[in-house]
DNA sequence: TTGACATGCAAGTAGTTACTTGCATATCAT
DNA sequence: ATGATATGCAAGTAACTACTTGCATGTCAA
């Protein structure tokens, strides 16, 4: 028994990206921006059912918008998406980041204590 | 029948922010670091197993340490696979990004076509 | 030492995902 | 018009995911 699950924008984003077949067909068409569905089947060893879903589900998610010319369809990448990414995800944890790292280095330098590993006191 | 699927870091990492859950377990050790699982627990509306599996799919992909005092199981944030995740991903589509906005303000001060949309001669 | 607490391990399950196959439809070129 | 091309839609399925329940183990405090 599960409960309903959610289905914000993050949620479509993140799923979107989790599939490494996914993220190939993105980088393709940062390659080559604007290729057909039959263009971008040729990289992916699957069926042209098989890309049409990964791609529905990169739509879905914003991160590719598509235009038909007569009968071929044509995706184009949009970046917007993967900078909410950026500012929700990325750049809110830089600052521990580079805390992190000021503190390994502060260590390193007196020699002695790792950070994670004070006692209790 | 499925081939094999596959297993590189960036899948591991994807795969541990596609779900929401975990993403919550992100955002409570990024505004309390170092909690235990019984703290983590508080948060997510599921058993402790629930809890426990979701920390091991972070610690899998590498976004959570932890470290052990007696008893308890303290959790920390690495932030550092999230910079790869900028590096590999958000960065490299940051140009692509700007271009569309350039090309928008160009279409827009010159008032007619969309750039998306030109005609095939 | 005993009980409460913090956690681990294993097995079971419903729902989701990533495909496939088969057939239908629209467009282009001759 | 006809055949080749480009795509869509629907249904089926194996694997995977996100949980659960039940029990075992190690640690702390009185």
């Amino acid at each position: 028994m599960h409960i309903i699950r959610s289905v914000s924008d993050a949620d479509l984003l993140f799923k979107a990206l989790s599939d490494p077949g996914r993220r190939k067909l993105m980088d393709r068409l940062h390659a080559n921006d604007g290729q057909t569905l039959s263009e971008l089947c040729r990289y992916l060893d699957m069926t042209r059912q098989g890309v049409t879903q990964h791609l529905a589900v990169l739509e879905a998610a914003n991160l590719v918008a598509v235009q038909w010319r007569g009968r071929e369809k044509l995706h184009f990448l949009n970046p917007v998406p993967l900078q909410e990414i950026y500012d929700r995800w990325i750049s809110k944890f830089e600052r521990l980041r580079l805390q992190a790292l000021g503190e390994l280095k502060r260590s390193l330098e007196e020699g002695s204590t790792d950070p994670k590993r004070r006692s209790k006191t």
